[in-house]
DNA sequence: ACATCATTTAGATGGTTGTCAAATTATCGT
DNA sequence: ACGATAATTTGACAACCATCTAAATGATGT
């Protein structure tokens, strides 16, 4: 995991409602878009901003089929991410 | 720990720097502020600025001996910290 | 009492960020 | 081709944040 990577995934981790739908995501296999759209109190967009700032710094893998978007946690980089912080 | 802890320590490794700054004082027994200011580009009021930071998220102990500052990680909180990510 | 030193606080500044509405894009069903 | 749907992009806005200088505070030495 590369300085630049662990400092995006920190900056990630700092907006407490972004972490809560990363947690979503991490609930199940795979989640939908349209069914975190329906958790989460907030706009389209502003969903769309938050998974792209997720995929941003390789924290999701996601892929489309048809009109609907698929998203799942890259676990490898999670646990990269972990072993990171705690040479602390 | 609780959420608000939580979302503190994560708003506060957001910042490069301050993660910097961290690492510095967790790579000895106890920092002092008047070294780890010797150390980092920054001016006083920033590096105090950041140490509040630090404080206020519960990640530091700070002891005033005369005029000089100490600064140690606190070792606990940040092992709890480390334990709640890793439920992802 | 005063000067010096270490640190903190106040206020200003410029950059960043999460949110929205509106527009756009791509897919699907008719 | 067209309308509806799911998702993204754009631009604006308000709030947040790291940085600085200058001033203030508290400890120390004379």
């Amino acid at each position: 995991m590369t300085s630049t990577q662990f400092h995006r995934i920190s900056k990630v981790l700092a907006d407490p409602r972004r972490y809560k739908i990363l947690r979503k995501i991490a609930s199940c296999d795979e989640a939908a878009c349209s069914v975190l759209h329906s958790r989460f109190p907030i706009s389209a967009a502003t969903l769309s901003h938050h998974l792209k700032e997720l995929s941003n710094a390789g924290l999701i893998d996601t892929r489309k089929e048809g009109k609907f978007m698929h998203i799942k946690v890259r676990r490898k980089v999670w646990k990269a991410y972990l072993d990171e912080l705690s040479k602390l």
